[in-house]
DNA sequence: CCGCTCCATTAAGATTTCATTAAGACATGG
DNA sequence: CCATGTCTTAATGAAATCTTAATGGAGCGG
């Protein structure tokens, strides 16, 4: 998972110096606002994964921000205000608010609040995209995430060059791709002869072309290198 | 939307009753337990929507119970605490708890962020949620609250990392884990080496494989690293 | 037809990666 | 403090994988 990215909403200046020097420590991306009308624009702008919200701010009651992010996103909204009245908090939280901490506050806990919205936000991601990536072409199937591959409904083992090798090709389907550009995308730009990608095209083919001699998806470009064939469905793949 | 279900847990009996004649009054279920061991079964059993949960119980760990309950389900954990150092509230939230208030607390705020949780709640469960407390594959059985594992109904006895190891092969059924990944997740990104995690893998393995040496549960991947199978029943489980 | 280049395939070494064992370090509870 | 169970480390042999080299076939121009 990339960096994530947290949106600080705060005014006074000090402050908001020492949560962007803390999330700095931690690894986290940060933008600022200094304003409602600001943090509303960097909320749509820069897509934040969590958002640090002061209710303080000179131009717009905080609410009416909470309510505005809300009305278009579920981003976790973590508050931070110098105001601890129970009526405060509720109405925050009511608006649409994840969580509310009173300054002064813990640097510590603040980080700790946060790390609770990230793991929300990294689980609840990760279930809209649940379906892992799947290629198929055919009776093939390739599935990235669980690193296997099948042939016409049966698993066959791979080494992980073999695998690389057929994903590279995969990925490009269609076109021919050439033996240094091979060579340089699976070993590395360096050391290589071209008799060893020979071999594991052949290797590759024994295992998953029926008839080696009559490849169906695996051509061979003479002189210039290999291609991945779109081949119509014509076995029960799956 | 049914009225929500609410598990209370928490051993004085004078902050419980207040809690749940709160919860009445506001139209929601509850059940409510007052020992760790108790809530685990009640959270197993019942499914409430939310927890609140008290972390001095006297039979059992407060972090300890948030730890067991997240290793298969993701309920919103509010905790009530009489505790307020900022290491109670950082363990407590990085274990899996969604919330931290300290007695004493404004019940109307306890209100207002049961209503956080259940907001989430509603939410996702428009995901498929797969919140079970067993894991079965075959004539292997995880019971995540007992914290057990039976093979073919015998039960056997893991060690913690032997555990932790099976569970997260079992939480990615299917998928290959590299052994970067395994690594971090076990042992926490720092200090560590294969060679472990293969004498771990051995062990476990002589505990749960009939033949070692021709797996079914554990197949290890070559260059990359291990991954379970999802095994048809052929033997009598359970 | 011959010689050349490019390719597929096979076989045999070299290297990496793995499983397993055993011994020592560490912690835990009595 | 001992006893037990658990974790770590190191060493060994085995297995899988990668590399390299050799052989033979197909196409092409001379």
């Amino acid at each position: 998972m990339n960096k994530p990215l947290i949106l600080v909403v705060e005014d006074d200046k000090a402050i908001r110096n020492l949560i962007t020097t803390t999330l700095e420590t931690q690894g986290y991306l940060y933008h600022t606002a200094a304003t409602g009308e600001a943090s509303i624009l960097e909320a749509v702008s820069s897509r934040p994964d969590v958002i640090i919200l002061d209710l303080g701010l000179p131009d717009m009651d905080g609410v009416d921000i909470i309510r505005k992010v809300r009305s278009w996103s579920n981003t976790p909204i973590v508050v931070v205000s110098a105001r601890s009245e129970d009526k405060d908090k509720i109405d925050a939280l009511d608006a649409g608010a994840d969580d509310y901490l009173t300054k002064p506050f813990s640097v510590d806990e603040l980080l700790a609040r946060l790390r609770v919205s990230l793991r929300r936000v990294r689980y609840d991601s990760g279930k809209l995209r649940r379906d892992s990536p799947v290629f198929v072409n055919g009776g093939l199937k390739i599935d990235y995430a669980a690193g296997s591959v099948r042939l016409d409904g049966k698993e066959i083992h791979l080494t992980p060059i073999e695998y690389k090798l057929l994903c590279l090709l995969a990925k490009n389907v269609g076109k021919v791709l050439t033996h240094n550009f091979i060579l340089r995308e699976i070993w590395g730009s360096y050391s290589s002869d071209l008799s060893a990608l020979r071999v594991f095209m052949a290797t590759l083919r024994k295992k998953i072309e029926k008839d080696p001699s009559r490849p169906r998806y695996i051509q061979t470009h003479i002189g210039v290198g290999y291609r991945m064939l779109r081949v119509g469905d014509d076995s029960a793949g799956n």
